[in-house]
RNA sequence: GCGCCCGUAGCUCAGCUGGAUAGAGCAAUGGCCUUCUAAGCCAUGGGUCGCAGGUUCGAAUCCUGCCGGGCGCGCCA
């Protein structure tokens, strides 16, 4: 259960019983101080001012008219009119007793099922995915599989940049790299793309022939031509091969299936133009379609003129992206779109939207969401560059991960076996990167550096799955099985009722990564529940030989549900955890 | 020029949409292992929340103006 909708809802009630306006939030949050109690309840005093009323009094008023007599052991007004919970504990032991053998751990299937789109990763096509790909990817699919665990259907759609005048260069220059080699490019692979886009770039500006060549096929794709539909598609699977390897590598949600590029658009722009047109949206300028926009101003200080058709006929990434929007409120009856996209195409995306919405192609309650991200940054706060200073690859990255992690498990000299060591280097390299990222909030840039991911302390990866390892040894040290515990849950220990209070907070932490796409607030309440438990692993033996046995039961309980809720938070991120390290 | 984002401890970051004495982790110092993994726990020190105004019971958070950093504003994507 949410605890904390819960106590808003409760005391949203006996506000408006108190004379508040209808739905006047109660403003319920988390105690800041164990002294202010468990939850406080911050909404009273805007409420009491605009109604001339004294915010104490009110307050006082809001306590007697709540009915929490099984839920708080005491309730109190306090400062200028905050009014804080003390939770009872035997509450805590009841409610959270309602789940020790719940796979879920109380976090509800959601009432309202949404269809959630979710726009991520979007690497090029005969380009390798690197770091600025990341974010968006690793992001993404962690707010992707927090909304499917809560009950959301989730289409993740990856929109591949598989289109635009750069293939014609990339189709003339794997043709003459067939006709040299005599293979078929698929069957070697573009073993480094890069190095091929460079090399078509190269030729594209050094040798007029080719040029002439490329800007030929890109007609020839455009108009539909056979031979060059095929060598484009060549080259998109050549990609996408090597980079589901990368999601894979990644433990990333991404397939084949949700691979829905740029390109697949292509065929519904000219009607949508016409659709445009026909709305008095979009006019006729100087051969060209353009959408002006009033709301938006260009260098000049202009209206915007947003163009969606080119003189030659030609469409742009804007009436894509329009098309692009119409088709997942349309054809994938999305109720949410969230896009994972790099903060700079802002822009770009609030005037695309505009446009679909006058258009009609977005209803108001749908809701489309830019969930932007900063930058990568290396330690020296520049864009995160090799030291030649060209991109980081992903693989690139990921290799290095491997060989940190190897290095820092073996400095370890534990009596881990091969194969364990394997799990846990594979484990611990990408999830040290993905968490580094996930930790932060999204919004800002944030600054690349291995050995504070690599750490065993703060809020890291390691951190994280060391203290599963933890709580999993108890297991295995008093030989009995996590999920076939009898016996009831008591809490005594002040650890312990620390520990229960941050297990059942788990579902409203789940809502607001769901609400907010933020992953990084998951991270920061795993975090709190890693230290919970070390604390009451440091205060509360279990398999010791001195503990009552309906302690050590009731213990159990409570490890058992944090190695759950652990495993749940970090699956929702897309981590990996193991048994031993 | 117009627009968007960012500025919090020496460093890396939180701060739940206006709440109580701004919190963590590194780094520094000191303590805790014959008892469940010390890759841990406990304690101490460390701040003009970029600056200046304003809004109000109350501002890191909201409004205005500066300063500093980043990024957009193509018939490219």
């Amino acid at each position: 259960m949410n605890l904390l909708a819960f106590l808003e809802q409760k005391v949203t009630a006996a506000l408006v019983a108190a004379g508040a306006p209808d739905g006047t939030p109660a403003l319920v949050r988390v105690s800041g101080h164990a002294r202010h109690g468990d939850y406080q309840a911050n909404g009273v005093m805007s409420v009491a001012r605009s109604l001339g009323k004294n915010p104490r009094e009110m307050a006082q008023r809001v306590t007697e008219l709540l009915d929490l007599s099984d839920v708080v052991e005491k309730t109190e007004v306090a400062g200028p009119g905050f009014i804080n919970f003390f939770l009872k504990t035997q509450w805590l032991t009841q409610q959270l007793g309602q789940y020790i053998h719940d796979d879920r751990l109380g976090v509800p299937l959601v009432d309202k099922k949404q269809t959630v789109v979710v726009d991520l990763s979007s690497p090029n096509v005969a380009k390798e995915m690197h770091v600025a790909h990341l974010r968006s990817t690793v992001i993404g699919d962690a707010v992707a599989r927090t909304l499917e665990f809560l009950g959301h259907k989730v289409i993740r759609a990856n929109h591949i940049g598989d289109w635009g005048t750069q293939f014609g260069m990339l189709i003339a220059r794997m043709e003459d790299l067939e006709a040299e080699q005599q293979v078929d490019v698929m069957d070697v692979g573009l073993a480094n793309l890069e190095e091929f886009y460079r090399q078509a770039k190269q030729e594209y500006d050094s040798d007029p022939a080719f040029s002439e060549r490329a800007r030929d096929y890109v007609v020839k794709l455009q108009g539909g031509d056979d031979w060059c539909r095929e060598q484009w598609q060549k080259l998109v699977q050549v990609t996408m091969k090597q980079n589901l390897h990368l999601y894979e590598r990644l433990n990333v949600k991404i397939t084949d299936k949700d691979t829905m590029g740029e390109s697949m658009y292509n065929p519904m722009l000219p009607s949508l133009v016409a659709d445009l047109k026909r709305k008095k949206l979009a006019v006729e300028d100087q051969g060209a379609v353009v959408v002006h926009l009033d709301e938006f101003r260009n260098k000049d200080g202009d209206p915007m003129g947003v163009i969606v058709q080119k003189r030659d006929g030609g469409f742009l990434y804007t009436t894509t992206d329009i098309a692009c929007a119409r088709y997942r409120v349309e054809s994938l009856e999305a109720d949410r779109v969230l896009y994972y996209v790099d903060a700079r195409q802002s822009d770009h995306l609030k005037q695309a939207w505009f446009i679909a919405r006058k258009a009609g192609y977005i209803p108001a309650q749908v809701s489309f969401e830019h969930h932007t991200f900063g930058m990568m940054l290396g330690q020296d706060n520049r864009p995160f560059r090799t030291r030649a200073g060209g991109v980081v690859k992903l693989a690139a990255l990921l290799d290095e991960a491997r060989s940190r992690a190897t290095e820092l498990v073996r400095s370890r000299d534990g009596d881990l076996s091969e194969q364990r060591e394997e799990e846990l280097v594979r484990a611990l390299s990408t999830g040290a990167i993905k968490y580094a990222d996930l930790s932060k909030n999204r919004t800002s840039d944030y600054v690349f550096d291995w050995d504070s991911m690599l750490s065993f302390e703060g809020n890291t990866a390691p951190y994280m799955m060391y203290a599963f390892t933890r709580v999993q040894s108890i297991f295995r040290k008093a030989g009995v099985d996590a999920n076939g515990l009898s016996g009831a849950l008591n809490l005594t220990e002040p650890e312990e009722r620390g520990l229960a209070i941050c297990l059942l907070r788990m579902t409203e932490v789940l809502d607001t990564v769901a609400r907010d796409g933020t992953p990084h607030f998951l991270c920061g309440w795993l975090f709190d529940l890693a230290g919970c438990f070390m604390k009451f692993y440091e205060s509360c033996p279990v398999t010791q030989s001195q503990v009552d046995p309906e302690v050590r039961q009731s213990r159990l309980h409570l490890c058992a549900m944090t190695a759950r809720a652990l495993r749940l938070g970090l699956e929702c991120l897309g981590m990996d955890v193991v048994e031993y390290m």
